[in-house]
DNA sequence: GTTTTCACG
DNA sequence: ACGTACGTGAAAACC
């Protein structure tokens, strides 16, 4: 099968300039467009593999149809200036990437890409996709053409099935329901008063805007319906044309045409090196040697020595001779580098023969925790070293970048790109020195180096201490949770009348929906839905359900925990997580492999699971969990009068919340208003809406608005606090916590709304739980240094967002339990009380 | 590799 | 008219 693949260039790019956190040259020239576009593109060329490839622009001429607006274009924005510039670099990158240009006077992209698109069609074999963010390319797709249609998150691959499931028509007459509805945004009138749904069910009737006409009488089209229809046919017929995209532009050219090129990588590394995007280079695995010896590189940096000849094998005597402390250091595939002044040295013996030089030494290094776990393995004792880890340096800058790797940030803060798979930290003492000007500027040098530096090594300690389990008990549980499964499952087949798969949500949206008919609400793309709010809406029906839902928490609880982490314990029967220190956007930590801070706790089955993480003999656990800080911070943060005093006179903040909220004493506050009150406490830190907070709380939307209207009124400083962060994350395109974090939030000015809205909320949310995670890092830090300076047989073995586990041994549970408390509701000072509660067991579920 | 579901704060 | 709460990780099915 031959594929073709046309690009909406002007979606693409479009989606990308104001999707993406702008993004300047040294010399002030934008590019992030070209390099978002790029990105996108790139992403579905290695998932589409086309034989074909063609990127559609408008001409700025304007056209007859003057519509097609993806929300950016002409009547509501002119296109910006800076993004203006970014399209001839754009076009000249996509050359370069061995794809086509194509531009058409009088025509506009759309044209152009279902002209392209249909010649699938001309062609046996072939298949065409089209690559575009704009709804209205939805009309193209039939047995030969698909969409990929990019939106926020995610790039939905379209075809006439997938077209059916969300709109519930053939893609074939999208264009008749456009023309029924009109589209604001692109002039469309279509006919007045007919919305989506009348359209929708119109055309699900007749099929066709003829269709329609010639049953004009037909009974199932109200009176009303009727005489609009009639009043508006002309305006419907105008819409339908100019809703249409064209498929016979003159674009003169052949498939053949539009054949595939090779990448040109010798001019592609020279233009993502004009543009200085340098992530790009690395991702195209370009380098200065793919420019040829003839083209030479006339000005700008030299091309990269290879770094491998930089390097002098070295014994353990030469190492410990030459290498002074500061020193930047690197190990790739067991081979550790090591560059001290203008010496290289690549070493691959033991760490513990090298011990000397690491007492008291000035580290340079990237992924500290990985090393500080490789020298204690190999011997050396690294908690004298001073580290300057350049993972953190880079998620401090932006935390919701990802991480770079060592590579990338040579390329971006040295503007050397070594070639891949090569060592890099002779250049780690430049980078160093620019990424912390870097952090003063921004002022994120705190949170770098009073939390996330000091941090690297205690994580470490954490991780290799690891949390004792017991693993025969764990296992029993897993026995019995199994039988109980089968039990349950043979219980199931006989209610459903067969066997299936029941961990395929597929097979059992047919049995529950087709076999047993009963009523379904939601549909996802591949059947029907059948999550744990469906089925739980699903209860009353049927007795299955209830068995359904124990075997989806049984299987669960026994497939992702007890089963297997036993299989994880070391020679100690203790497991170890591995803390991602540099992963999430807010500034927490995340635990994978296993994943320690989701162990069950909600329901009383998946609880018992905690009762197998223990203490070793001889110790207990001491669990201190924060109380409430969100909202603690929430208050602190801004000011509002009326939660400070609740939270400062001791008091059950969410009966005081329903309370005011509900316009009622205390005393008379139910359970279910105090439940529905903790709702909107929790939301109303999310930048929550009407519709989810009903949802989550089982009212209207109507009353769940009043409930929230309700709130901010009570809590006006709250509400002025909520807007004003918006506003400054509008300004300045990032939040702050209250320790100078900074999360970078490029949708806020997005122009697609919805993308917009979730910046707003993400703008609410980050500083709160940044902040919160800002204090807890900072705890754990001073818990750390109190055991130590105390000498206490104790060690922290796990952070669960909120919470502390320690074990400690059972002669010293109170001074620890002290000494805990004490040093983490002192790890900030706030206008609250910040309080922790402390208990004590011998396991994680036992504790008093 | 992506989708769906579900575990946690 | 559209979509709908923030931040995560893992297992299993399915493509």
């Amino acid at each position: 099968m031959k594929k073709i693949l046309v690009i909406d260039g002007n979606s693409i790019i479009n989606r990308a300039y104001y999707g993406m956190r702008p993004l300047t040259t040294k010399s002030g020239k934008t590019t992030h467009a070209v390099l978002g576009m790029i990105n996108i593109i790139s992403r579905q060329l290695s998932a589409v593999k086309p034989d074909y490839a063609a990127v559609a622009f408008d001409l700025k001429a304007p056209t007859f149809r003057h519509q097609m607006y993806d929300g950016y274009k002409a009547g509501r924005h002119a296109t910006p200036d800076d993004l203006i510039s970014q399209f001839p670099d754009a076009k000249e990158c996509l050359s370069l990437m061995g794809l086509h240009i194509l531009e058409l006077e009088g025509y506009e992209a759309d044209d152009i890409q279902g002209t392209v698109a249909k010649m699938a069609h001309t062609q046996p074999d072939t298949e065409a996709y089209i690559l575009s963010g704009d709804r209205d390319l939805l009309q193209l797709i039939d047995d030969k053409v698909r969409v990929l249609l990019a939106t926020n998150t995610e790039t939905k691959n379209m075809d006439g099935a997938a077209f059916r499931d969300e709109y519930g028509i053939d893609s074939s007459a999208f264009v008749d329901m456009k023309a029924l509805m009109g589209d604001s945004s692109d002039n469309i009138p279509g006919v007045a008063g007919v919305g989506k749904k009348t359209a929708q069910t119109l055309i699900e009737n007749f099929g066709s805007l003829d269709g329609i006409y010639e049953n004009i009488d037909d009974k199932r089209i109200s009176k009303g319906v009727r005489e609009k229809l009639i009043r508006d046919k002309d305006n419907a017929y105008l819409s339908k044309t100019l809703a249409k995209i064209c498929t016979e532009a003159p674009i003169n050219k052949s498939l053949a045409d539009l054949e595939r090129r090779p990448v040109d990588t010798a001019g592609l590394y020279r233009k993502f090196t004009e543009l200085e995007l340098n992530s790009l280079i690395v991702k195209f695995g370009l380098s200065a040697s793919s420019v040829s010896e003839s083209e030479n590189v006339s000005e700008g940096e030299s091309p990269l020595e290879n770094t491998k000849d930089l390097y002098t094998e070295a014994t353990a005597e030469n190492i410990v001779k030459n290498v002074k402390s500061p020193f930047s250091m690197e190990i790739l595939n067991g081979i550790v580098y090591i560059s001290s002044e203008n010496k290289h040295f690549s070493y691959t013996g033991e760490f513990y023969d090298i011990n000397e030089i690491f007492a008291n030494a000035e580290i340079i290094c990237y992924d500290g925790k990985a090393l500080y776990h490789s020298l204690r393995k190999g011997g050396c004792n690294p908690d004298n070293i001073k580290f300057t880890d350049l993972l953190m340096y880079a998620y401090v800058l932006n935390p919701g970048g990802g991480s770079p790797t060592a590579t990338t940030l040579v390329s971006e803060f040295c503007g050397k790109t070594p070639e891949a798979n090569t060592p890099c930290e002779s250049f780690f003492t430049e980078v160093e020195r620019a990424m912390r000007a870097k952090t003063e500027e921004i002022g994120v040098d705190k949170v770098l180096f009073d939390i996330e530096i000091p941090l690297v090594n205690l994580l470490s300690r954490i991780e290799e201490a690891g949390f004792k389990i017991d693993s025969e008990g764990m296992l029993e549980y897993a026995k019995a949770l199994d039988g109980l499964a089968g039990e349950l499952a043979g219980r199931i087949y006989m209610l459903a009348g067969r066997e299936f798969n029941l961990n395929s949500p597929k097979q059992l949206g047919e049995v529950l929906f087709e076999d047993l008919g009963l009523p379904y609400k939601k549909k996802n793309k591949s059947g029907y839905s059948t999550d744990h709010q469906t089925l739980e809406d699903l209860r009353p029906y049927a007795p299955i359900i209830d068995d359904i839902l124990e075997y989806r928490q049984v299987t669960k609880l026994r497939n992702t925990y007890a089963a297997v982490l036993p299989t994880l314990v070391d020679s100690e029967g203790r497991i170890h997580t591995d803390f991602k220190q540099a992963l999430t956007a807010t500034g927490r930590l995340s635990s994978a492999e296993p994943n320690l801070q989701n162990i069950p706790i909600r329901t009383k089955m998946g609880r018992q699971m905690r009762k197998y993480f223990i203490a070793k003999e001889g110790c207990s656990l001491i669990d201190a969990d924060y109380s409430q800080i969100e909202l603690r911070l929430l208050a602190d943060i801004s000011g509002d009068y009326t939660m400070r005093e609740s939270f400062i006179s001791g008091e059950d903040i969410h009966t005081k919340t329903a309370a005011a909220v509900f316009g009622i004493p205390e005393s008379q506050v139910t359970g279910e208003m105090r439940k529905s009150a903790k709702a909107v406490n929790f939301g109303i830190v999310y930048g929550i809406g009407g519709f989810s907070l009903a949802k989550d709380i089982g009212t209207s939307v109507a009353e769940a608005t009043q409930y929230i209207k309700s709130y901010k009124m009570n809590y006006p400083d709250i509400d002025r606090y909520l807007d004003q962060v918006v506003k400054d994350a509008e300004r300045d395109g990032y939040t702050t916590t209250s320790f100078g974090r900074r999360r970078y939030i490029p949708e806020i000015t997005a122009q697609n709304g919805n993308l917009r809205a979730f910046g707003r909320r993400v703008a609410m949310n980050a500083p709160i739980q940044g902040t919160a995670a800002d204090i807890m890092k900072l705890a754990m830090l001073r818990v750390d240094e109190a055991i130590r300076s105390e000498g206490l047989d104790a060690r922290i073995v796990m952070q669960v967002h909120d919470e502390l586990v320690i074990e400690v041994a059972d002669e010293q549970i109170e001074r620890c339990r002290q000494l805990v408390q004490r040093e983490m509701e002192n790890a900030a000072e706030l206008s609250v009380p910040l309080t922790v509660d402390v208990t004590v067991g011998k396991n994680w579920l036992e504790q008093e």
